[in-house]
DNA sequence: GCCGGTCTGTTGAATTTTCAGCAGGGTTGA
DNA sequence: TCAACCCTGCTGAAAATTCAACAGACCGGC
């Protein structure tokens, strides 16, 4: 288990102010939001408007994108979760676990109260084995 | 291997201005650092006296510390990088990864190209064992 | 001693972010 | 039909962030 992140170049997500970060949090974890979805989900929620401005701000820089749906719009990451996830995982190692992924795994299996049986780890293999296979 | 994410309370990362979040980021990975070397790691650097306002501001809100090394500030998280740690990935595992914590160990294993051979395993196993023995 | 350089503390301005109000279009249901 | 409602597009102001300049303290070398 030998290993060092790859390099990766800056990932779109970072340099954003406090409301694009938390409006791309709230799209990525519910996978597209109407803009009473994300209000609601918002901290300290200000108006609607409020929201749509920060929308559209996020949609010059590109990183959000919006279909119709019927009356409204529903807003998605442009690009795929699972590109924002590759990037926030290389940052999160990089910045707060010294580039060890190995560190950020045993920091992850501790918090989350997992135990490694014999069985896990086989799955956890054959999960990573059709990952590689599939995606690359 | 099942596992839920413990309840956490909102990171004390969470709703810093993009200035600010850059700092933070520094002097985690750095383990505390100077004005100059932070001035030297952000991105489009600003002027010496800006990165100052800003470390004053995040001194306001109780984020850093500092501790004097002869002419010269160095600056330090108040809060442990461990504490920080646990926040970031809370944040990371719930938001990209539906709360899953065995989708972000999957993603972080394949992403670094590892292998997780017999010793690998065994050896997270006694990591995991003793930080929780001697951490909790 | 004294000058140059470096550092912190503070202040105020420029820029960006954040926000709310209003106009216009479209849909729904009475 | 038409009125109430909800949504988007747009504009401008309030608030926060970001930044630079200046003043004073300290240290080292000449």
């Amino acid at each position: 288990m030998t290993a060092t992140m790859m390099p990766k170049s800056e990932p779109t997500t970072a340099g954003l102010s406090r409301r694009e970060s938390q409006v791309m949090d709230i799209l990525h974890r519910r996978s597209g939001a109407t803009v009473a979805e994300i209000m609601a989900d918002l901290p300290d929620p200000p108006t609607y408007s409020a929201v749509r401005s920060v929308l559209r701000i996020l949609s010059e820089k590109e990183l959000i994108t919006h279909r119709e749906d019927g009356p409204r719009y529903i807003y998605y990451p442009a690009k795929p979760t699972e590109t924002a996830r590759e990037d926030v995982l290389a940052h999160v190692v990089r910045t707060y676990f010294g580039d060890s992924p190995e560190q950020a795994v045993t920091a992850l299996l501790r918090m989350s109260d997992v135990d490694l049986s014999d069985a896990d780890v086989k799955r956890l293999r054959s999960t990573i084995r059709r990952a590689r296979q599939s995606g690359r």
